[in-house]
This record gives structure tokens, C-alpha cells and sequence, in this order.
DNA sequence: GGACACTACGGCACTCAGTACCCTCAAGTA
DNA sequence: TACTTGAGGGTACTGAGTGCCGTAGTGTCC
């Protein structure tokens, strides 16, 4: 019964829109009574995120079973990952969805709210792991704000391009930028490069040091 | 007649919940109809967030309005401050709505909604300034992302102190740690260096870029 | 002064999400 | 047979938000 109410919900949104349809058409087409639908959606918008709270409760488990000896920003990276497998189960299914929330604000409002919690979430395991540093807080709060951001970049640019992405592979780049933003060293896994090759630099003084740093990264992998 | 309606709003908010007061009520009090509610805010939320509009088209026109030269993650940091400033100018609004939303989820939500307008406001400047780097609108995202959870981070703290603590000295600080991870250089204000001295830098390759700039930023002023 | 707009506000009626309460029916159990 | 339990249905209600219209004040032009 829930999955019928959630196919035929997805059927109506898909058709006339979210907002134009009402609780009472949904389930007038699955069959059932008004007061079911509430029995197993506690409101209107969770009908079309049915899976992010067990999502979110994997998550939470997963961060809970790691131990100390984890790279703390490796591991929320990990976990992230966690949530994007979750889109990639279903791809179709995903990249519906992510065309009705895009179009009507009332669901972009109830996703942020859904996406606030995961942020939470590794905020509170980063914050446990980062107790005792200086600004530990911060830092927690800053690194799950960044892996949550970099996460939803490749996620939407997957969704955009209709699931035929690689969504690992587009994650994977993604986090790699904040892992060696926070995580030095993650990045270091090896390759052909000897270790004492040489890059030399040569600028003005001066020149804003931004404007280095793009131009060496422009050029290099690395640095 | 706003400024009548957003003083009843909160005193009936703070003596018996957010959810225990409806509209009607608030209109009764303030000796108004209830359309008129309705035509100076778009729903009973908006009422606890009167000025963030405006604060919104200030923090546009701010970004807007900048030039070439200017570093992008310093500009954004700025704008973030702007932000900041608006809750500070009124600090027991401020604390007392903080309160308020942290107990009534419907107005978290709507906050989160609010805080994510500013986080894309944030991200598109700095893809316009990124535009043409590799993963320009990745590091855009991800560093919105971080300017905004510091910022959070920052404000949150006041918040929690009762207005009672620096605001701009605790938000300079979280906005510093994110400007350290992908700013280098914010303290290049002046100086006598001739234009045309040339600075060498030798370093191995594959070595994280924040160690380069790191040391860079130890041993001169400027690059 | 009178006709004309324009604006601000109030009142009324409506839709729809969400809730409280109670009903039915079926399945199991003493 | 009587009693409980749980899934689902029906009804009536509250409250947010909208559309429509009426009305009163405030100009402005003729």
C-alpha cells in the first residue's frame, strides 16, 4: 500500500504538477482512504523522499561504527558516499524526483531540510573526532558543510545529465577536492611520479598569491 | 502597520509557541484584518523573518558590485559579514527569533531555506570568478558552502551568548580558517616592493598545494 | 463641485493539508 | 462466544493561504 501511494503520486506530480495535486486525487487513484495516506507519509512532501529517513538512520549507523583509528575526513567522505548509492539504486526514480523538486520550491524547502540533517549528522561525528582541537567545532562544521556541497555538485550534475553519468566516479572527484582541501596526504596514494621531481615557479612580487595558486593549478595536478 | 503586525507576531510567538498561535490571533492583537496579514507577508513564516529580503538584495548588489581585482573568497567572506551585521544591529530580535526557530521545526525549516539563498547568491559570484578554472563550479559550491557554515558557525555562538559576546571578532575568526584553506595571500594589503622583483619558488612535485602556499606565506609578503 | 481613478484595507467564502475521533472488519485468542 | 488487536475507512474539525469583491480615503482632472 505505501508503494502504491507512491506510485501514484509520482504518476499525478509527473502529470499536472505537485502543487495542483491534492492528497484526495492521490488516493482516489491508489484505492484508499484519505486518512491511510497520513498512516504512512507523515505529510504531503514525504511521499516523494520515502527512502531518506532509513538513508538517513544507515548513515548515522555507519558513522557510529567507525573507530579512531579512521581518517575523520576520509570517513564522512565515505559516508557520503553511503547517500549517493542510495540515489544510484534507482536511477529513473532519482532523476523524477529530482525534476519536481527543481520545479516546485515547497519540495526544494522540504529536501534542504532532509540534507540539513545528513549535514548534522557528520557534523556531530566530525565534531566527536575533532574534540580537543582548537576551533574543533568549526572545523567539524566547515568540513561537513564541504563535503555536503561537494557531494550535491556531482550528485545534481549526475541527475542532470539523466543518470548516465558515472555517479561513483563524478562523487569520487568531487570529495577528492575537499579531502585535499583538509585531508593532506589522501591524495598521495602513489602514481609513477618520483618523489624528488622539481616544479619551479617563477612570478612576480607581489602578484596576489591567488593568482599563483590558479596558475599552478591550472598546470598541474599536484604542485 | 508591518512594523505593528511583526511586534504582535512576536509577543504572541514567545508567550505561547509559534504553533499555538495562529493568524487570527496575530491580527486581533494588532487591530487588523486578517487579508492585510497576508498581503505584507507571504505566510505566517515570513513574519519571523521580516528583513531578509532585503538583506538579500544588499548581499547581490554587494557582489555585484565588485571588480576584477578583488580576491573572490575575500569578497564573499565580506559579504558573509554584511549578513552578520543585519542580525547584530537588532541583538535581542536576533536572540530572541534564535530561540524561537531553534524549538519550532516549521521555522528551522524555513530558515534553512532562507540561509540556502544566500549560500547560492554566494556560489554564483564565485563561479562567475571561477569560470574557466578546472572544477571552477565545484570549488565554488564547496567554498559557498564553507563561508557559510563559518558564518553559521560564528553567529550561532553570539546567538547562543545572548548577544553578549564580539559578533564581528567571532566571525572573523571562522571566516579566517576558511580563508586559510583557499584564500592564500588576504593579508597582501600594500607595501614597498618594486613591481618587477621576482620571487622563485622550487618545490617537489605532488606536494599538497596548501603546503606551497603555506610556506610562501610564512616567508614573504605578497608571492 | 463632481467624476474619475488609484490605493489600502476589510470581509467573506473557498480550497486544501493535517488532525482527532470514532467506526468497521478481520484475525487471532482465551 | 466474547474479547482484544490492528489495519484501514469516514466524518468533522482547525488553520493557512487565495480570490473576489466592497469600501473608504486620497488625490487629479475637467
Amino acid at each position: 500500500m505505501r508503494d502504491a501511494l507512491i506510485a501514484a503520486a509520482f504518476q499525478l506530480f509527473l502529470e499536472r504538477g505537485y502543487e495542483a495535486t491534492t492528497v484526495d486525487d492521490i488516493v482516489a487513484l491508489a484505492g484508499v482512504g484519505r486518512r491511510s495516506f497520513f498512516r504512512y507519509f507523515p505529510s504531503k512532501e514525504d511521499v516523494v523522499f520515502p527512502d531518506h529517513e532509513r538513508c538517513l538512520a544507515d548513515l548515522t549507523a555507519f558513522l557510529a561504527g567507525s573507530d579512531e583509528d579512521d581518517e575523520p575526513v576520509a570517513r564522512v567522505c565515505d559516508a557520503a558516499r553511503l547517500v549517493l548509492r542510495m540515489y544510484a539504486e534507482n536511477p529513473s526514480f532519482s532523476v523524477q524526483r529530482y525534476r519536481l523538486t527543481k520545479s516546485f520550491p515547497a519540495l526544494r524547502a522540504y529536501e534542504l531540510s532532509v540534507v540539513w540533517r545528513y549535514e548534522r549528522a557528520l557534523a556531530a561525528y566530525l565534531r566527536r573526532r575533532f574534540a580537543g582541537w582548537s576551533d574543533g567545532d568549526l572545523r567539524a562544521d566547515v568540513i561537513a558543510a564541504a563535503v555536503v556541497a561537494a557531494h550535491n555538485n556531482a550528485l545534481r550534475s549526475w541527475l542532470r545529465s539523466g543518470g548516465e553519468d558515472d555517479a561513483e566516479a563524478g562523487v569520487d572527484h568531487a570529495l577528492r577536492f575537499v579531502q585535499d582541501s583538509w585531508a593532506p596526504g589522501g591524495e598521495d596514494t602513489g602514481g609513477g611520479q618520483p618523489e624528488d621531481d622539481v616544479v619551479v615557479v617563477i612570478t612576480k612580487r607581489r602578484t596576489p598569491l591567488w593568482r599563483v595558486v590558479r596558475e599552478l593549478e591550472t598546470q598541474s595536478d599536484g604542485a
